[in-house]
DNA sequence: CAGAGACTCGAGGAG
DNA sequence: CGAGTCTCTG
């Protein structure tokens, strides 16, 4: 037998050999569809098919990196297939063909704050009120509309009438103009731009088309109107594709995914073959009967069960604590209990969430207890203030017309020039129709500018240098030479010492990025660079396979598994989402339950769900009750934990009550004294600590530090070190932070 | 005219 | 709590 159909079953391995012609793979959670991908290629290959005419397309950077190891692991060659998001595809062909549309190769992409902020500015120009429409909901919808491939033109003719849809359809208009200008795309234009260069020009198309003869999708479920219009292109020649999708997970509806493609899918692909994978080789009996139990209340489904061989007697674990705190205690214990008793590493662990404001609490408790962990996703690094300063920088030296980039950096480090100025200097290059920057730089024509050019000039002057120098350095060494010129981090300083420190150590691993970027690139180029950066993409992960409990969302876990899974937040206005919960939509909720049903079958061995009975939003208390899909799972399977209130509380509770707490709610500041209370519970007997305060003790990571105090903290010692000046004073919970006692 | 401080309002998810 | 806007002051 071939190597590559080794350990598949009868429906992996036609699937595998079925390499001609169009296939849709119906694959349940946990069925081996990475793995049939991945044979796929690899029988391909032995086919005698160069891995450059292979396509696989993911939605997500981790689907895709994931596979992209995987790959390269089984078949020789492996690695030079593309494997990649949408997006980044999107983007590389872009890089290369653009200026058939009229732009540069240097484009910039707008992320969907920038985007926002340019509708916010058009909203203005066009005297819409912005507090009647919000220009985050216009965003929305101008999105959406590019999701289903429709223009400006096709807008205007469908809602032109309507008042709302009228408004958007005018903002629409001018938004384009201006990314236009700006030589900008956003988020949706990478592919809708690549579609549309594809329409005009058909030798573009074909050669594509011929490069591709082989196409996968992994997650067709989730693909919107324009990526499905964008793999029917591609496809068209060969008709060689191979899409792999489970309805039970399509999870992107808000963002204009059709499960309908799926069955369209055998439509347009006359004689296409169908193969469906219903044996589960992931999860536990239990928790697969979890997942179908949850899952058969969704109306909207193809009918299907999984089965599966596997044993496994661990029941689901509900617990419910008191607070958000006391949650992410009891996960925390669970993990390092579970990583000495049944000798796991922290890997093994995820904790999914809904929403990316839940991993705060957890994250913090983690950091706290010296758990390492990793959030995935979540608050991107390029959304940070400093990194979108240095970015801009670099986005302005890369595309002068990049007008929002000049906005940005112009009076940053502050220069002394402000609103009036650039209103002048705004006016002038429309009235000329210039970029601001080729306005800035003729500021001595400006009417009523004699004075002030001083600064403007300098900083024309300031950015053409960088463009120089950016021509023979690296852009590591640029990124450095930005930061040092405009004495970055002393404004930095000046303007937050408190979060000075965080702030400059996101500077350093930009820099980082920047030379690992250098490194590996081909031939490293800023534009690529500044892709990279916007789509998340490689640079973002280096370095995975340490050893972390991984926190992500549930929109992000999917196409992954672990050993023990926690599902945390679940409770009814988080899981299923308020929105979902008061909006009463069916097709919401059933989105939210899919949701949940990815998240259970993303646990091979041991699942937790748990939930809070209050928790922090917004520095307001929340209350939710368990989540109603909680109610849905066959009881038996089900084994519940009450807080037995031996972790700690909210922290905040004897330090801070805040001022506003104070002034509504008397009452509920009373409930946080009681929780200051409960704080004194001693530390179990078990636990016997080798150190006592004054004892020098050394750390894995800080080194040499004395003890200051040893505080019973929830089940475990808390134990407050001081290091040397590099570190400062740190707390830490004894069980995790494996201290040595040396004697001195 | 720039910058600090007061004030309001809002909160999903991926690239 | 935080970001974004508005208002006041030097």
């Amino acid at each position: 037998m071939k190597k590559f159909l080794e350990n598949l079953n009868k429906p992996q391995q036609e699937a595998v050999l079925y390499t001609e012609g169009a296939l849709l793979v119906l694959a349940g959670a946990g069925s081996g569809k990475t793995r049939v991908l991945t044979r796929r290629c690899a029988c391909l290959l032995d086919k005698g098919v160069s891995p450059l005419n292979l396509l696989a397309l993911t939605f997500t950077n981790k689907a895709a990196r994931e596979m992209k190891e995987r790959v390269a692991d089984v078949c020789d060659g492996g690695d030079k297939i593309w494997v990649s998001t949408f997006h980044s595809m999107c983007v590389r062909i872009l890089r290369r063909e653009i200026e058939a549309l009229g732009y540069t190769r240097d484009f910039t992409i707008y992320d969907s704050d920038d985007s926002t902020r340019i509708i916010t500015t058009c909203m203005a120009e066009l005297n819409i009120n912005k507090d009647k429409f919000q220009p985050k909901g216009i965003a929305g919808e101008i999105s959406r509309a590019k999701d289903e491939n429709i223009s400006v033109s096709e807008y205007e003719t469908m809602n032109g009438s309507d008042f709302r849809l009228g408004n958007v359809a005018k903002v629409y208009k001018l938004y384009q103009k201006k990314l236009r200008e700006a030589n900008a795309v956003d988020f949706d234009d990478i592919i809708s731009k690549t579609v549309e260069l594809f329409k005009k020009n058909p030798d573009t198309l074909e050669k594509y088309q011929s490069r591709f003869k082989y196409i996968m999708v992994d997650e067709y479920q989730d693909t919107n109107t324009l990526q499905y219009n964008l793999i029917h292109m591609l496809a068209a020649k060969y008709g060689n594709i191979c899409v792999v999708g489970d309805d039970d997970q399509s999870i992107y509806g808000w963002r204009g995914a059709n499960i309908r493609n799926i069955l369209e899918f055998e439509k347009d692909f006359k004689g296409a073959k169908v193969i469906k994978l219903t044996q589960n080789y992931r999860s536990t009996k239990i928790i697969l009967d979890c997942a179908n139990s949850v899952i058969q209340n969704n109306t909207e489904r193809k009918s299907k069960e999984l089965w599966t061989q596997n044993g496994g007697d661990e029941k689901i674990t509900f617990y419910s604590g008191d607070t958000d705190f006391d949650e992410a205690y009891f996960i925390i214990n669970e993990i390092k209990r579970l990583s000495s008793e049944k000798n796991m590493v922290f890997s093994d662990f995820a904790v999914l969430y809904r929403t990316h404001a839940t991993s705060r609490v957890i994250a913090e408790s983690c950091f706290k207890n010296n758990l390492p962990y990793r959030i995935f996703g979540g608050v991107n690094f390029s959304n940070y203030e400093e990194i979108k300063d240095i970015s801009a920088y670099l986005k302005l030296i890369n595309n002068p017309s990049d007008r929002l980039s000049f906005m940005r950096v112009i009076n940053v480090p502050k220069r002394g020039i402000g609103l009036t100025t650039i209103g002048r200097v705004e006016e002038y290059a429309n009235e000329h129709n210039l970029s601001m920057y080729d306005a800035a730089k003729q500021s001595h024509l400006i009417n009523g500018m004699s004075k002030k050019n001083l600064s403007i000039t300098a900083f024309t002057d300031l950015i053409d240098r960088f463009t120089e120098f950016s021509k023979t350095n690296s852009v590591n060494a640029l990124v450095e030479k930005i930061i040092t010129d405009i004495g970055y981090r002393d404004e930095l300083k000046s303007i937050n010492p408190d979060k000075y420190e965080q702030k400059s150590e996101n500077l350093d691993v930009l820099v980082s990025k920047a030379l690992e970027y250098d490194l590996h690139a081909q031939d490293s180029t800023l534009s690529e660079f500044l892709s990279e950066m916007s789509l998340g993409a490689d640079i973002d992960n280096l370095n995975e396979e340490d050893n972390r409990v991984a926190l992500m969302t549930l929109h992000n876990c999917k196409g992954l598994e672990f050993p023990v899974v926690f599902i945390a937040g679940f409770e009814d206005g988080i899981l299923p989402g308020y929105r979902a919960v008061t909006s009463g939509s069916t097709k919401e909720l059933e989105e939210e339950r899919r949701l949940c049903y990815v998240g259970i079958t993303r646990a091979r061995e041991k699942l937790y769900l748990t939930a809070a009975k209050k928790r922090d939003q917004a520095g307001r208390e929340l209350s939710n009750p368990p989540s109603r899909f909680l109610g849905e799972i066959d009881q038996t399977l089900l084994e519940r934990q009450e807080s037995e209130k031996r972790f700690r509380p909210r922290d905040k509770a004897t330090t801070h009550v805040s001022p506003r707490l104070k002034a509504d709610k008397p009452h509920l500041q009373k409930a946080y004294e009681m929780n200051a209370y409960d704080r004194k519970i001693p530390a179990p007997k078990d636990v016997t600590l080798e150190y006592a305060a004054g004892d020098t003790v050394s750390h894995m990571k800080y080194g040499k530090g004395e003890v200051l105090a040893i505080d019973p903290g929830g089940a475990d010692y808390e134990v407050t070190i001081k290091f040397g000046d590099d570190f400062g004073i740190k707390k830490f919970m004894a069980g995790f932070a494996k201290l040595k006692k040396i004697e001195t």
